[in-house]
DNA sequence: GGCGTATATGGCAATATAACCAATTAAGGT
DNA sequence: ACCTTAATTGGTTATATTGCCATATACGCC
C-alpha cells in the first residue's frame, strides 16, 4: 500500500468514525434540510447541551460540517452534500436487509 | 422520531461503525475486486489471523459481507454492492477536502 | 487415529468513546 | 457593570474497541 492510499484510508475511516452514532447521523439528518443552531438541535436530539456540542466537534473536526457565528448563537450546516448521498447508500443497504429478512421469514412460514 | 426512523438510524449506525475502521475498509476494497479467503486477506493486512478474522466477523454481523465455506478455507464476499457506492461517496469528500487544503495553502502563500 | 493447515473464539491489557455535571467563555440586553 | 442565554470545555465514570496470544474447532490427508 502507498502512502497515499494508506492517507486516503485513513481520511475516510475518520469519517466514518465520525458519522457512526445515532445522534449524529440524527444531527446529519436535521442539517440536511436547513442550517440548524446548537439550541435548536439540542431540544431535537433530547440530550445535554454540552452532548450535543461535542458531537457537533466530532463532525466539524472531520469536515463533514460547517459551524457560522452569529450573536450567541452558532449554526452549523452541511459542509458536503455528498455526505447525503453516503448515508442515502446506507439507507438502501438497510431496506435490503430488512426485505431479505422479510423474504427469509416467509421461508420458514 | 417514529420507531421505524429510530430503528433505521440505528442500523445505519451499525454499518457505520463496522465500515469505520482502516483494517475493514481495506478489506471491503479488496472484496470490491474478487472474493478473498481468510488467509489472503491475513496476508494483505499483515496482521494477525485472528485479528482479521475478528474484523471480518464484525462486517459479517452487520451484513456487509458473506462468507462461504470451501474445504478448511472460509471465502468471504461483498453482500451488497451498495457499500462500494458508500465508500465511494467518501473518497470524493476526502478529494474535496484535499483541494480545500491545497487551495488555502495557496491564499496564505 | 494422528498431523498440519485454515479459521474462530476467549481472555487480557491498553486505549478510545460517551454521557452527564460543573465550570468557563462569549455576546446581548438592561 | 450585571444578568441571562448560548455554546464550549474539563472532569469523571461506565462502557466499548482493538490487537495479540493462547486455545479450540474444522477439515483434508496420510
Amino acid at each position: 500500500m502507498t502512502n497515499s492510499e494508506r492517507y486516503k484510508i485513513e481520511a475516510k475511516a475518520r469519517i466514518l468514525k465520525a458519522l457512526a452514532h445515532p445522534t449524529r447521523l440524527f444531527i446529519i439528518d436535521k442539517l440536511k434540510e436547513r442550517t440548524h443552531c446548537v439550541c435548536e438541535l439540542t431540544e431535537l436530539v433530547g440530550a445535554d447541551t454540552s452532548t450535543v456540542s461535542k458531537h457537533l466537534s466530532i463532525l466539524k473536526h472531520v469536515g463533514l460540517v460547517e459551524s457560522r457565528k452569529e450573536g450567541t448563537m452558532v449554526h452549523y450546516s452541511l459542509a458536503d452534500e455528498c455526505v447525503v448521498k453516503c448515508v442515502g447508500c446506507l439507507g438502501e443497504i438497510v431496506l435490503r436487509q430488512l426485505e431479505r429478512q422479510v423474504a427469509s421469514l416467509a421461508d420458514d412460514a
